[in-house]
DNA sequence: TCATTAATTGCCC
DNA sequence: GGGCAATTAATGA
């Protein structure tokens, strides 16, 4: 069984006893996944929730056309898959491990229970919520009305604030990240992302190469979305 | 080494 | 900016 130490120090825990978090620890199950797997499918009944410990997963949608939408990118010591705190029964997108995760799974018929008897974890939950909530209408506003560069820049700086990794030329992305991945996640199409990105590293913005973006220069990255240009 | 998957670039809309 | 195609590069079996 895993170490409660692992997850003790979250905030959603923080009104938790050593033996209620073990005993809460004990309802779970931790479930790998390997590269490209999925830990639950846009429409499946939602009959578990779950906390990320380990790697990366995408949030993906698929359009009525049959496109791919990347809605976000999770990161470790997130929940997700909980569907139930909006009150659906099945899952409202597709959960896709960007790299071999490991996450801890729970029935959703614990997640009343817990929800009404931690606060800590209650809150944890709502904040999780309204700030994918707040970056939903971040997104639907550029999306609206920014440039492509600016969203593109945009969504690198979000993901380097989720997943940044130094490194010595900057900071790493640390997701295998295709253009066509970038493309997905900012609106646009892998060409741009490809152009927009040999633009950036002729100017010392950026290095990319296959399936990695290092940013090297994030306040000029930063500058192209502060609205001039 | 070959097959597959990514990335770049030029041309046209 | 996007769409498409040709080309090249990297990767993994």
């Amino acid at each position: 069984m895993l170490d409660v130490a692992l997850i003790s120090h979250l905030p959603n825990f923080a009104d938790f006893s050593r033996s209620e978090l073990e005993e809460f620890i004990g309802h779970s199950r931790a479930r790998r996944v390997e590269k490209n797997g999925h830990y639950f499918e846009e429409g499946e009944t939602a009959d578990h929730f779950f906390l990320l410990l380990d790697g990366y997963i995408r949030v993906v949608r698929i359009s009525p056309a049959g496109e791919q939408i990347i809605v976000r990118y999770i990161a470790c010591n997130e929940l997700f898959g909980i569907a139930q705190a909006i009150g659906r029964d099945t899952y409202p997108a597709n959960a896709v491990a960007a790299v071999d995760c490991v996450a801890l799974a729970w029935p959703m018929s614990l997640w009343g229970e817990t929800v009404r008897k931690f606060p800590s974890f209650c809150c944890a939950a709502n904040k999780t919520l309204g700030s994918r909530l707040m970056d939903v209408q971040e997104r639907v506003i550029e999306l609206a009305t920014e440039q492509v560069e600016y969203r593109v820049a945009a969504a690198l700086l979000k993901l380097l604030d989720q997943a940044g990794k130094e490194v010595e030329e900057g900071i790493l992305i640390d997701i295998p990240l295709t253009r066509q991945d970038v493309s997905e996640l900012s609106g646009t199409t892998l060409h741009s992302v490809s152009r927009l990105l040999s633009g950036w590293e002729q100017n010392g913005l950026v290095k990319s190469s296959r399936k990695r973006v290092i940013v090297t220069n994030r306040e000029k990255l930063h500058a192209l979305t502060a609205g001039d240009k």
